[in-house]
DNA sequence: CGCGGGGCTGGGAGTTTTCTGAGAACTAGC
DNA sequence: GCTAGTTCTCAGAAAACTCCCAGCCCCGCG
């Protein structure tokens, strides 16, 4: 993946929460990791359940970010592990999307949640704070659920968005596409940025798919007054207050 | 009250109550502990009647749920004792579905309650909480045996649904679901988590039997305007007062 | 002022998700 | 064992969503 300057904004307040990311496979712990550090969070990875139990011994993580299939153990045993243990963990399963129905029983218990592989980076992390948030590993400042941009509020826990007070419904990914808008706010965020983050990482098509999310999005929100969402010609896109002028 | 995501309401409140859970199934312990820790209580397991004994002279736990069958003496054994030794606890069985019934008989003696395993989280949480109010370890602040969500009331103790004050009747699962909307009203719950929640730990189906049982929820309860089920695509179902717009 | 590349958007095919009715499988009470 | 209520599965229909395409527009440049 394309990494680029991008911080997104409220998440590099103050969180130092420790994640720990569990998964055979280097090039997906690796993306995770790597997007996770970006946005603050202290982050180590181990590729099998035994070497994730010996690393949370002293590496102490608020969270784990854990596939279920792993090479020696499964998933649920190193979570349980871990919690008799002692340590009290957030733990975000990550699973394939055909796995069997039996086998994600009960991972949305003890605040925990999983997510389904392929996932979209912004999905994993918005799923991640929301853990954190629960378990009570409270690491941004208000503890709120919300993102607000000018007279724009998106709310997570609800899944709702208003601008200027009134509801507006979106699909999954104009929810997830607006999210990333408005973290990066101010921003110019380009094109393949987008595609990158909120975009399952399998995704194989063009970038043009964005421009026409963005076409969705503003007939949905920028039919108020001022417009939000700015083109930045030959670089991307830009949430802001003030007309592009 | 503020503060948590899913975790189910007024227990986040202020709630301290000790809780021991003994079985010797650990999957079973641990399901059963990092459900109720999550909703707030303080929680310590024990794998057999010694070790419960043991630990509840220090521990002094308000309550136990305690398996029947253990390994070395059965629950009744345990649960007499520590009456003996002075201990003022409240004691909610687990028991097999098929138990014969005099052997549960006299059981409920106190205030004590039995719930059949396999069970649900819902339910399990739901009997404990009538037996802490049942022996006086109030712990919430009203006490209060109803839930209230706009013109829909439900009530713990009589088992009774109204809506704008209809009396409507509800099979036990029908019950179940709808009192777990009610308790994350305004939040976006899952499918996975209303699986994981209301139905037994057990259950191997898929998730679709919970479209199932919304659509006959809103048959019951939704008849009635306005809505108060809604469908979040993608994400779940959320119970809130407004019209979709 | 005309050109060319980017960007915008309507249209629509193909998928996925959700809703719901019908009925089989169970259970509990009689 | 029969009946009534309940749970759960299944499958078709409807609705919503994702994605691609093609034509048009617009901006910046020569």
């Amino acid at each position: 993946m394309t990494k680029t300057a991008t911080a997104p904004t409220k998440a590099a307040t103050s969180q130092t929460s420790r994640i720990l990311v569990v998964d055979d496979e280097s090039n997906i712990s690796e993306l995770i990791a790597t997007s996770l550090r970006f946005v603050g969070f202290e982050v180590r990875t181990a590729a099998s359940g035994s070497q994730a139990l010996a690393i949370a011994e002293e590496f102490k993580p608020h969270a784990l970010i854990l596939d279920v299939m792993l090479p020696d153990q499964n998933g649920f045993d190193v979570c349980r592990q871990l919690r008799q243990d002692g340590h009290n963990v957030g733990v975000l399963f990550l699973t394939a999307k055909d796995t069997v129905e039996d086998k994600i029983q009960g991972l949305t218990i003890g605040g925990d949640d999983y997510v389904t592989k392929p996932f979209s980076l912004e999905e994993l992390v918005a799923r991640l704070r929301a853990l954190l948030r629960r378990i009570g590993v409270v690491e941004s400042d208000i503890d709120e659920e919300k993102i607000r941009f000018a007279d724009l509020e998106l709310d997570e826990a609800t899944h709702e968005v208003r601008r200027a007070g009134n509801l507006i419904e979106l699909s999954p990914t104009e929810f997830l596409l607006l999210r990333y808008l408005m973290i990066n706010a101010d921003r110019v965020v380009s094109k393949s940025q987008i595609l990158d983050h909120v975009w399952q990482y399998d995704f194989r098509g063009d970038a043009g798919i964005v421009e026409t999310y963005v076409s969705y999005l503003r007939k949905k929100i920028d039919i108020y007054e001022p417009a939000l969402i700015h083109t930045v010609r030959g670089v991307g896109y830009r949430m802001r207050i003030a007309p592009t002028k």
